[in-house]
DNA sequence: GTCTATAACGGGATAGAC
DNA sequence: GTCTATCCCGTTATAGAC
């Protein structure tokens, strides 16, 4: 029953929190759901929002870990270019999402949501697991675009990374008007179409 | 003391949540530093999300009412190019969120994160300030970008509104590690510099 | 070590008296 | 409009079963 019990509990908050919200979801609804005890949360999580945490965590970390085969894939074939390295980054956020769905429906928003959130527990999730992630795409990113530093270039990914989480978190969800739909909007072609120009764009600065 | 009580309520909350975090700040603490009771909260505002959304409906208000008269100002001079909208666009968002930290040093990133959390109240909030802005943009960006329809500027813009908020959350406060500073960063030449590629980007889909 | 049962406390929300 | 009493929930702590 060791695992047995958080494994359930993680189960039960993930379509729980899903349909309903963090706030929205009560731990005695979560722990009834999942035939634990009360307290059971609060033993393994150390919290309602440690869960959360540990739910969050366990979804970044696939995303990060493809980013970086599909980079290593990538730079043994030559150096690469923007547009490359652009669809190794991206790539796993719409596969990995895309994934969730069949667990439930609204979870690639729910996920994307608190990920936008900026909450300083979700700061640490983000810093754990993108870490790597981080240094190795400034680097290749600092040679396929020689001109800009590297300061200059992780200000860039942060916007994109900024569309790719608001895209997710505006996404429509069943009962929910949204602005922007899963299928059609949040496309690789289509973001490669905003963020390559984002990337490499020469805009004169004329103040 | 009928309208002196919601007036005080705001400005201690206003300060309270920028410091504390929405869910970091009690009721209570809100209402004994405003000198109210208890209840007041829950009577004036319906519940203390109520609270949140009158606090933030009174902050994005006055940025959409500038963006329309930049607008108007440009589109009396001729017909505006992207570079000149996005100028309209995204310059008000700075203002705004500048003089808030006259208020409090830690509202504009407070009030950003509320923004880009993407939950069904903001969503509200964000609808009823934002429609007539929508409107009138989308126009002048299809008038500027002709090659492109009215639902791919939509989504471009879409992505800009992205960056913007997702720049705001993540910016540094006292204390607080972050990947963006206010001052250095979230400038409008830097901003133009990625959102006008953004916006007039030609990409061509080869998958 | 893992888990359950239970009690106690603070916080948000509501109803009703005034 | 204001205030009190009350309810439910999240959290923490404790004691004990397995």
């Amino acid at each position: 029953m060791a695992d047995r019990t958080k494994e359930r509990i993680i189960a039960s908050a993930e379509v729980l929190f899903a349909r309903q919200g963090f706030d929205g979801t009560s731990l005695r609804q979560i722990t009834e759901d999942a035939g634990v005890n009360v307290a059971a949360v609060n033993y393994h999580f150390g919290s309602k929002e440690g869960l959360l945490v540990e739910l969050l965590d366990r979804v970044v970390a696939p995303i990060n870990r493809r980013r970086l085969a599909l980079l290593d894939e990538l730079e043994s074939n030559g150096a690469p270019d923007v547009r490359g390295l652009l669809v190794a980054f991206l790539q796993p956020d719409l596969e990995v999402l895309q994934e969730l769905k069949t667990r439930d429906e609204s979870l690639p928003r729910f996920v994307s949501r608190m990920y936008s959130e900026g909450s300083d527990f979700m700061a640490g999730v983000i810093g754990r697991q993108f870490a790597e992630t981080q240094r190795r795409f400034y680097e290749a990113f600092g040679r396929a675009l020689p001109e800009l530093d590297r300061r200059e270039i992780a200000w860039r990914l942060h916007c994109v990374v900024g569309i790719v989480v608001y895209l997710f978190a505006s996404v429509e969800a069943p009962g929910m008007p949204a602005m922007v739909s899963f299928e059609v909007d949040i496309d690789l072609a289509r973001l490669l179409q905003v963020t390559v120009p984002l990337m490499s764009g020469q805009e004169v600065i004329t103040s």
